[in-house]
RNA sequence: GGGUAGGUUCCCGAGUGGCCAAAGGGAGCAGACUGUAAAUCUGCCGUCGCAGACUUCGGUGGUUCGAAUCCACCCCUGCCCA
């Protein structure tokens, strides 16, 4: 029996450095490096938690913003916890609401005591400090919950980006005070915005708290992937070995793999779903418009190699009459193939880091769908 | 046969003398999307092109400096009456 949230490293791939983990959390096992299908609302868009598991999802994401405005942690918590609520047993990780801060800029104001918001749904006057976003998320009751954070913007000056980094670590500090439950793990977010001396000092300082994990937060909000991998370098080293890191808000197949060769080892982001939703698709051979004109009459599956329901079952063409004709079921069948596509690229990942033998796949990876399709 | 309302760019539909290649939808085509205010958003959508030019508003012929818009006749469609 493992203590709640230990992380095993299992192995590290002779090649390239990636870590092959395991992460025990009161829901289960999770196996690492992975990817996480974000389900922002209690809900993975257009997709039930039977199909997430068939797709071997370990855990998913939901949101404390978007569940404390609607439909309240208070009815949720009527439900058991957010895991009975929404059917869900496996493990579960609750955003704090950090980059709703960020998203919906125009709708808050920041303080050092917390943020003012005004809800996007009624308008009404909200308010989230570190010490409210950790009651909300251990009534939610998910496995891991993030902290609140104070995520900057691209480009960020140097004043501005320290700052937030620093008030970041102020409110990890609340976090901790505030917490209450055992069998919730708490997660730092690193930020620091694109300047290596703040993301490792801020690494640092947090890597001496005993946390069971850390989040890499503020990345690819519209910077080039190179400043991104700098970053994600400059962090490798000095955030702590025996935990996991969490890159947030990532999951481009490309940044997948570059992640994982910088020592990343959780990802989550809509990317795949929303995607999916617009009618576009990941293949073997890089992102596909399934929706265009050129694929009318392709008889044949999205993916030839894949092996989700989407691809078992259907073609291109009559998946690309669903979204031309706006049928539900065409989002379904996109969103459950990138999904797979996501957690199939990841349990390679995972068998090659096994092998030590990252590098090798992530060239062939690359030889196969190009460094820039995604 | 008589009366009446109409015929607009792929479709619906606005426009009733110049600011009209012609509003607005839809369809179509393409692009974007990375801790989800997203089944969303953006662009193109007569032809050729850089400016610009050219051909269009049922047909033909007129009026006018100028017509999708006014006049005449013709063709076609809906409705009403015989």
């Amino acid at each position: 029996m493992s203590k709640p949230f230990e992380f095993e490293l299992l192995h590290i791939c002779k090649q390239t450095g990636a870590r092959r983990g395991r992460l025990h959390t009161p829901h289960g096992v999770i196996e690492t490096p992975v990817y996480m299908p974000v389900g922002t609302q209690a809900s993975v868009k257009t997709v039930s938690p039977e199909e997430l598991k068939a797709l071997n999802a370990q855990i998913i994401l939901s949101n404390t913003y978007h569940l404390h405005l609607r439909p309240g942690e208070e009815l949720i918590s009527e439900a058991g916890d957010l895991h009975g609520f929404m059917n869900w047993d496996r493990p579960i990780l609750t955003d704090s609401g950090g980059f709703q801060v960020f998203s919906l800029a125009s709708l808050r104001k920041i303080t050092e005591e917390g943020v003012t918001f005004n809800s996007h749904l009624d308008g009404s006057r909200q308010f989230f400090s570190p010490e409210v976003v950790m009651g909300i998320e251990e009534k939610l009751g998910s496995d891991i919950a993030m902290q609140l954070d104070v995520c900057s913007a691209y480009p960020c000056d140097y004043d501005t980006a320290a700052k937030a980094m620093k008030r970041t670590v102020r409110w990890l500090e609340r976090c901790m005070d505030a917490k209450t439950r055992d069998d919730q793990a708490l997660f730092g977010i690193v930020q620091g915005a694109f300047y290596r001396d703040l993301r490792v000092e801020c690494a640092k300082q947090m890597a001496s708290y005993d946390l069971p994990g850390f989040g890499i937060g503020g990345l690819s909000v519209g910077e080039p992937k190179e400043i991104m991998y700098d970053i994600l370098e400059a962090l490798n080293p000095v955030m702590p070995q025996e935990k996991p890191r969490y890159l947030m808000g990532v999951g481009s197949p490309d940044c997948l793999i570059e992640g994982v060769l910088r020592g990343v080892d959780m990802f989550d982001c809509v990317l795949a779903t929303r995607v999916a939703r617009n009618g576009t698709v990941f293949t073997r051979d890089g992102r596909l418009v399934i929706r265009n004109a050129s694929h009318a009459r392709e008889f044949t599956p999205m993916d030839e190699t894949c092996d989700c329901y989407a691809c078992k079952n259907f073609t291109r063409a009559y998946i690309r009459h669903l979204i031309k004709a706006d049928e539900i079921f065409g989002l379904r069948l996109c969103s459950l193939h990138n999904l797979r596509f996501l957690t199939k690229l990841m349990e390679d990942i995972r068998s090659a880091i096994e092998q030590d033998a990252l590098r090798d796949f992530s060239e062939e990876f690359y030889a196969r769908h190009g460094r820039g399709n995604w």
